[in-house]
DNA sequence: GAGTGGTCTAGACCACAGA
DNA sequence: CTGTGGTCTAGACCACTCT
């Protein structure tokens, strides 16, 4: 006796798995119900209940009520992508972050950003665009709006110290949040300002993110293919 | 009493996310422990367990043994990037999917394409290589290696039929995978294939699944900038 | 030692599915 | 009607943190 220090729980989900990942038991077919893992181990139903509970927020089987549990069918990889604050990314790779603000200001709304900020037409929003390098080499080109109503602050930050991303996240709790990730060419300001070629391609995220009642933000940051990628892994 | 009917959990959960998305609460302040929620809402102790632990799993609170239960730092966002196989996906839109098989045959592996596959140098590898349309227009182009050992029957597929994604796991379960994405402009022979010009940006993702004890795939997946985004949402 | 979370039990009642 | 999952309780013991 040296291993099954484990929880129980834990020890149905990893013997579960198993019979999932070696393919004896496929997709559509039933995984034993509560009842039986309890007879089968000598644990308690909600034991077993929270062993096949946490497989299914996982995405590993389905269950429904009254009819039972299920391999899930796996026909979408679905994983974790992490967006973290641009500091704290660069800095955990140990490397140096700095910031070169481009633009700081206060501006009125077009009808366009108006509509997607959720404020009046020529109501004024806060306008940043800021270069972030890591190690004194560009990788990100940040061009952000916020909503005064959500960060009256926002303008008064030192964007050399704090990042955006950090200042918004303090003053404007995150309740939601969308992205879209595109394949884009640069400007020739945003080129320049990347030390880049006006042909090299770039990945850009835009960004919108709500805090309660208001939208908070809408952002377009752009990176160099050439210096930067998106990773992420999944395990069953 | 119209609206109990969600679950006491559910509740608990509502109630603690609601203060902190207010503001009430912020990172790193403490949340009720487990007994003063279940004396707060007359519930058991296992009740406001549950609570307190899906919400740390959805990433919003921390909870450290012994000490208590935080607010989580929010520093970053992290949000489910769903990798649907393309069939599906643009069959969901309502669309037309149809593929182009440029390549279905048998190689040998050379020393770069051996490692990552984990099969030895010079043995015989599965290589792909299809052009998938959505409703007559090229949006993917998929380079693809498969190891032979964890699906032996793939070039048996009629890839017009059914896509490669769908028939590995069908046969070899997926256990594991990792991607990166990135932005790239196409070789001359994939931007012919994908009928767009050889400066447009593309969005490239890698991608590796394993399969027990076997990497079943290795995968370069070529999407036009122009055509084609990922997105995503996250709601706290 | 007091307070916290981590786990587990042996019951219970309910809603629902399927024969 | 039987079997299934969904929820909940009122205890319990343990490991850990903090003072």
């Amino acid at each position: 006796m040296a291993k099954d220090e484990r929880p129980a729980y834990e020890q149905v989900k990893g013997w579960i798995r198993q019979h999932i990942a070696r393919g004896e038991w496929k997709p559509g077919d039933a995984v034993p119900s509560e009842a039986a893992l309890s007879e089968r181990f000598a644990i308690s139903r909600m034991t077993a209940n929270r062993a096949l509970r946490e497989l299914a927020t996982e995405g590993l089987v389905t269950r429904v009520q009254g009819s039972g549990t299920r391999v899930a069918e796996l026909h979408r990889i679905s994983s974790q992508l992490v967006i973290r604050d641009i500091h704290e990314e660069v800095a955990a790779r140990g490397h140096v972050h700095s910031t070169r603000v481009v633009k700081a200001a206060q501006e009125k709304a077009g009808a366009a950003l108006a509509d997607s900020l959720g404020v009046r037409k020529g109501a004024p929003v806060f306008h940043t665009v800021l270069v972030h390098l890591e190690n004194g080499v560009p990788i990100q080109y940040e061009d952000r709006y916020v909503n005064p109503q959500a960060a009256p602050g926002y303008l008064q930050t030192d964007f050399t110290q704090v990042s955006p991303t950090s200042h918004l996240l303090q003053h404007a709790p995150l309740t939601e949040a969308s992205y879209t990730i595109e394949a884009t060419l640069p400007t020739p300001e945003e080129a320049r300002a990347l030390d880049i070629g006006n042909g090299d391609p770039c990945l850009v995220m835009m960004r919108r993110t709500v805090s309660g009642a208001h939208v908070a933000s809408v952002a377009r940051q752009l990176y160099p293919g050439s210096r930067y990628s998106f990773s992420g892994q999944f395990q069953a």
